[in-house]
DNA sequence: GTAGAATATCGATGTTTGTCTATACACCTA
DNA sequence: TAGGTGTATAGACAAACATCGATATTCTAC
């Protein structure tokens, strides 16, 4: 069972916040890995503020990334989605 | 099964992002019911900044609130959550 | 009714954050 | 080695936000 490291519980929770960023997790996702180009295409904001949103989604643990040429590619972490709504539950009194 | 409303799936991601306002929740979950004066003695913050934040988990919908004299009681829908991670596992492409 | 207790609201302030443009860095191809 | 493509970083800016002190509101108790 993935655990989460110290603070990251907080990140989580912050790169969660933000819907437009949201967005852009669920868009990885829903394609299993992608290149931040194709983000850069599908969403109305500067690349700057794409690759600012995907390094606070990596920081977070949320996705991977993995370098190929000149493109990367982001994939979806489910198990620490998973972790982070153990957590929460737990942290909440819950089971 | 609790469904969200429009518009309340971003509003429960900023309540819970806020680590003070989380710790608040935390409280009233773990206490099933308690006032707001409960807060303000827990908490180093003024009393504006904690009704600040009650009112932000009320209208997200993670709490509900109960009037008693001059006290506010509130207390913690755990429903809205798991609905809430229903939702968020849905937008993800999860099962 | 007056004093006190509990909470809400108002206005202000400092920080965070999402966004941008411009520029730099890395890699590929010819 | 040039030029082009893909991504990151730096610096700036405006909006959002957490926080505060002061005040208003509502209720209780004497």
């Amino acid at each position: 069972m993935t655990r989460l490291q110290p603070g990251q519980f907080d990140r989580i929770a912050k790169a969660l916040a933000d819907p437009r960023r949201f967005e852009m997790l669920s868009a990885i996702a829903a394609k299993d890995e992608l290149p931040c180009r194709t983000l850069v295409a599908k969403f109305p904001v500067a690349q700057a503020t794409v690759s600012h949103h995907l390094k606070e989604l990596v920081v977070a643990g949320l996705v991977d990334e993995r370098q190929e040429a000149q493109s990367k590619f982001f994939r979806a972490r489910r198990d620490v989605l998973e972790a982070y709504f153990t957590e929460l539950r737990g942290r909440l009194g819950g089971v």
